[in-house]
RNA sequence: GUGGGUGUAGCUCAGUUGGUUAGAGCACCUGGUUGUGGUCCAGGAUGUCGCGGGUUCAAAUCCCGUCACUCACCCCA
């Protein structure tokens, strides 16, 4: 018989036993943090409805549409009808607040550690199947801006505990941009291709930008001007903020949107405060955020881009409710950050089995004798795995030296007695008190 | 969707102007006397040279197509 063809599916990341242990660790460390500030978790399915995806402006190619391999007779083939994979967290989060408004409470503060799925070309950074580890904060009628603080400082803690390096957030609001260009005299629809024309300014850099205003009519060199001198502040809060308010531009949304930053960032504790940046640049598309927004990046790594985001929105579920529903959440994209970790070798790849002792067998008339101490070691918290045959004693110790399994334990059944040889060392002595050995383990 | 690059062993890659049975390193398996690993030594297994077609006495090598991977654009975590 032939071999099925193996390969990889680009954009479909899959890790090694090493590589996934060390995810799991970091998601847990998310997780963590994310409950210490009361967030709840919850799931949902991986499939939407696709005419729900469809209501949030997800690009069309972008979802993956679900089918079973053939309809049944009589069944309807059509895409509004059919399931897709959801393409982020925020729209099932949508569905759910809207459907299950009488049972939460509010301000709902949930958080959600899942897989999504988009369509896209992978490369770099880029994957079609990816973790996102979402936090948001729901509110009924208004939400304070002390939720979007909250938000901020839960993101900063939770990438300070993946501690893969220093990171920055950079931090704006949509509202200081709007008004900023709707004191330029720009029509909405300038503003809007300007705001995503300067989102990329650090990518194209001024010239760049410069291009793509002269290509468009509606933006000539002086606006171009006036639209750069002010756009490309970046600065720490206080300097920024002073920066802002000496602008001298007279426009109430200009306003607003300075004050609700500048009250964000006041109630973000110092620590976490110190690495914001405030950056007038930063715009996040054109998608449904409408006051705080922020990018999280890691020191030294820009070719990776964005490893976190978020923002506020005013409307959360505006299709799905009539109720109003503000929110501000964030997202960690995780993928990326392993994909990362990994390449630049930010995080040390261990052991290839959460087991930290091996029990040798010499004889399978031994074995019963084995089975029971492992199950004794297990019951004092560290993971043991028994030898499933018997095989030269340098074979069973390559084995465990391959797998990252720091010791191997030697069970005499005539004396009643165990050894335990730690590997990296050599070192193999009798152990006393098997409850003692087994909270060493634990706290090396 | 658009544009560039690349497809040879599990991995990283050699393969000379087309020329016999396609190679190396790493990894893997066995052994070096039956209860103690990592080194060393000896031996071993491993490929429709991405796929299809064409040119040729002869193709991993040249041409065309196709698929996949990859990088960038778009967009985004």
């Amino acid at each position: 018989m032939r071999m099925a063809k193996v390969r990889n599916i680009s954009g479909f990341p899959e890790w090694l036993p090493e590589q996934k242990i060390v995810e799991e660790a970091l998601i847990g460390r998310v997780r963590a943090v994310y409950e210490s500030f009361g967030f709840a978790p919850i799931e949902t399915p991986a499939v939407e409805l696709y005419s729900t995806l469809a209501a949030k402006g997800g690009e069309e190619k972008e979802i993956y549409a679900l089918k079973r391999a053939a309809a049944g007779p009589g069944e309807s083939d059509e895409k509004d009808d059919s399931l897709a994979l959801h393409f982020d967290l925020t729209v099932p989060l949508a569905r759910y607040v809207a459907q299950n408004l009488n049972d939460l409470v509010f301000p709902f503060k949930r958080y959600q550690l899942q897989k999504v799925w988009r369509g896209e070309r992978p490369q770099k950074g880029r994957f079609r199947e990816f973790y996102q580890l979402d936090i948001d904060i729901i509110a009924r009628d208004v939400l304070p801006l002390a939720a979007d603080a909250e938000v901020l400082t839960v993101l900063d803690r939770a990438l300070e505990a993946l501690a893969l390096g220093l990171h920055g957030i950079r931090v704006n609001n949509r509202k200081i941009l709007q008004g900023l260009y709707e004191s330029f005299g720009l029509e909405p629809a300038a503003r809007a291709a300007a705001i995503a024309t300067i989102d990329k300014l650090d990518k194209i850099g001024e010239s760049g930008v410069r291009d793509v205003f002269r290509a468009a009519d509606e933006i000539d060199d002086a606006m171009a001007d006036r639209i750069l001198e002010t756009t490309t502040l970046r600065a720490a809060p206080t300097e920024a903020l002073a920066s802002l308010r000496a602008m001298g531009i007279a426009n109430a949304l200009f306003d607003e949107g300075v004050n609700e930053l500048a009250r964000v960032i006041e109630l973000v504790p110092e620590d976490a405060r110190k690495r914001l940046v405030v950056d007038l640049s930063l715009a996040r598309g054109l998608d449904y955020y409408t006051g705080t927004i922020f990018e999280a990046f890691l020191d030294g790594q820009p070719e990776f881009g964005t490893v976190a985001s978020g923002g506020r929105y005013d409307d959360l579920a505006s299709q799905f409710s009539n109720k109003k529903l503000p929110g501000v959440g964030a997202s960690i994209g995780l993928t990326r950050l392993m994909d990362l970790a990994f390449q630049k070798k930010l995080v040390e790849t261990g052991r290839k089995s959460p087991a930290r002792a091996l029990i040798a067998i010499f004889d399978e008339n031994e074995r019963a004798a084995c089975n029971a101490v492992a199950d004794e070691v297990r019951a004092h918290g560290v993971a043991c795995e028994v030898a499933l045959k018997k095989a030269k004693l340098g074979k069973q110790m390559q084995y465990a030296d391959a797998k990252g399994i720091e010791y191997v334990l030697f069970v005499n059944a005539e004396t009643n007695t165990v050894e335990a040889k730690e590997l990296a060392s050599g070192e193999q002595k009798e152990i006393e008190d098997l409850a003692a050995w087994c909270r060493g383990v634990l706290h090396s």
